[in-house]
DNA sequence: TTTTTATATTGCAATATTACGATATAGATT
DNA sequence: AATCTATATCGTAATATTGCAATATAAAAA
C-alpha cells in the first residue's frame, strides 16, 4: 500500500507520468524557465536565483535529470546544465494528441 | 519543513506545477486517455477500466477536477465526467513557449 | 418505502516528497 | 600540499500521496 501500481499501466502512461511529475513543482518549473532564458547554467546560478538551499536545488536538478528533462555535463569544477529537448518532445506529442482529439469533436461535453 | 514553498514562486509557476502534478500519475494519464477516447463517462466506467478500487478512482478524479483538467456534471444518479479544455490550454501555452525558445537557438547545449 | 445503483468521504497504513544542515567528493587555485 | 569552489549525498523531520475497506450520501428503481 502507498505505492503507485506502475505494473498495471502501459510504458507510455508511466513515462508521461514521470515527465509530468517532474514538472509538478514550482521550483522545477522555475528552473526550466530560467534555463530557457540563460540557455546553460551551473547549479550555483540557480541557488542564487531561487529561495532554496543548495542541497534542495541539487535534489530538484537530479529529479529533472532523471526524468529526462535536463542534461548535465561536467565542466571542470562545476556542472553545466541545459534543457534536454527529447524529454519535452515526448510530452509535446501527448498534448498534441489531446488537442487533436478535442478539436475533432465540437466541445461536446456533459 | 516538508511543505512546498509556494509563496516564493509566481502564480503562473504554481499553476503550471499544479496542472503538471495532476498528470504526474499513470492512473490519471490513463483516465485522460480514456476520456479522449469515449468523450464522456461516469466514474464506474473508469473503475471497470482501471485496476483500482472505486474510492481510489474517485480520489484521482477529484484531483484532476481540482487541477482544472476535467469537469464533472451531475446527471441523475451518476456524475458525467469529461475533459476540461481550458486546463489543457494553459499547459499547451507553456510547452509552446518552451518549443519556441528551443527552436530559436540551434540546440546549443553544454 | 425498501432496495439498488453510483459516488463521495472517512480513516488509516505504507510510502514518497520536500527541505535543509552537515558532510563528502572532486576539480581548481594558491 | 593546503585551500577554495562547486556540487552531491546522507540523515532526518515535516508533510503529502497512494490505495483501500468501511461507511455515508443521494438519486433511481422496485
Amino acid at each position: 500500500m502507498g505505492t503507485t501500481k506502475t505494473d498495471f499501466f502501459t510504458d507510455n502512461q508511466n513515462e508521461l507520468a514521470i515527465l509530468a511529475k517532474a514538472l509538478g513543482h514550482p521550483a522545477r518549473i522555475a528552473i526550466i524557465e530560467y534555463l530557457l532564458k540563460v540557455n546553460t547554467c551551473i547549479c550555483g546560478d540557480i541557488v542564487n536565483e531561487l529561495p532554496l538551499s543548495q542541497p534542495t536545488v541539487s535534489q530538484h536538478l537530479k529529479e529533472l535529470k532523471n526524468a529526462g528533462l535536463i542534461k548535465g555535463n561536467i565542466e571542470g569544477n562545476a556542472i553545466c546544465y541545459c534543457i534536454n529537448e527529447s524529454g519535452f518532445e515526448k510530452i509535446k506529442v501527448f498534448f498534441q494528441h489531446v488537442t487533436t482529439h478535442l478539436e475533432k469533436r465540437n466541445n461536446e461535453c456533459c
